[in-house]
DNA sequence: CAACAGATAGACAGATCTGTCTATTTCGCA
DNA sequence: TGCGAAATAGACAGATCTGTCTATCTGTTG
């Protein structure tokens, strides 16, 4: 029992961070939230960072494998799932719980390049990143890197301006754009 | 008098919001660096939302008249000043007090897409985007909103990836991008 | 000079925040 | 069944938050 009360504290913590931002959501209201005891969560983390921290690490597990399992299931060859990786984003924001990159709201909140929070969300990116370079190696791009690093940005860029706008198709027009990349990186 | 103690308030208020985020600055914290007393706050503004408000509106002016007149001044050629965008990009990365997009920031916080400070927000991109579909236009390119919105996407990933990774890189990885996309639009 | 609008300091209310402590209960497991 | 670890409710401290109020002072303008 004491995993799952961890686990279900973390899981709370979590959407409620992703629904109000961090520095919004006190202590008390995951508590209530999750029908856990305020020593029970002293128990499991030091602080209020470390539960942060904590929901942070969980949500880049889950993000990545749903995202990875998503774009491999929607096709097979490395060029397609490269193109795949925008119909997800559109799934995703799509999603009534949709409120922006949860990562990219820390780095909003938490801006010091040193604060644990901050890199956290830069290792983040920079898994997803490593994602994207081996499908653009496999999919036998000029430089891979490069074309990596450009996706990334039509990623990222996509997913602040739905959230922004309220409006999916940021994802469709970052496809289209990265149709255009993927041609002048070699990939047919 | 009147008019330059709101103005000194916004100002410090700003520069506050930008370096540590809006629920992570309390009213006192401004009131003390401004020096200004409780009332005279309250007196020009109904609330701490008022004041953020007040702050995202002239940040919007100073942002934007700063961006454009660093975008003409380094080309006088619409095809040249869309590239310069991202050389500008490159600038502002550069600034000690570079803390990410301020508006993004402030979505980041403040969710909900009726919320006015979301809507303000969404108001400041849009207001980037005719910026850039004009010039896109003036280029010749054959669909300027569709282009608008491809580079829109660069410019808020480069901005979010830089601030996220602590790194001017990606502002030089749009413009490439941005020059492929050019490219691809009919505009040489 | 007189009058008035605006700025001031600082107390204050009431809510909320993180984190600590205690005393009690629950639960798993031997 | 009984032990020990974990979870519980809730009081508590101390800080901080937004916003209000009052009484005093400053500065401009007629």
């Amino acid at each position: 029992m004491t995993a799952s009360r961890r686990d279900h504290l973390v899981d709370t913590a979590l959407s409620l961070f992703n629904r109000d931002g961090f520095h919004a959501t006190g202590i008390d209201k995951i508590l209530a939230e999750a029908g856990v005891a305020k020593m029970t969560l002293y128990n499991h983390f030091r602080s209020k960072e470390d539960l942060i921290a904590a929901a942070l690490r969980r949500r880049d597990e889950e993000l990545r494998d749903w995202f990875v399992a998503e774009v491999e299931r929607r096709a097979k060859d490395p060029r397609g799932r490269l193109l795949a990786i925008f119909d997800v984003l559109d799934d995703w924001f799509s999603e009534p719980d949709f409120e922006g990159c949860l990562f990219l709201n820390a780095c909003g909140e938490y801006h010091t390049q040193t604060h644990p929070i901050h890199r956290l969300c830069a290792e983040h990116k920079a898994e997803v990143h490593g994602y994207v370079r081996r499908l653009a190696k496999a999919a036998g791009a000029e430089k891979p890197g490069r074309l990596a690093k450009q996706l990334g940005l039509l990623m990222e860029g996509a997913t602040v301006m739905a959230h922004a706008a309220g409006d999916t198709s940021p994802a469709r027009q970052a496809k289209r754009a990265a149709e255009v990349l993927l041609k002048a990186a070699g990939i047919s």
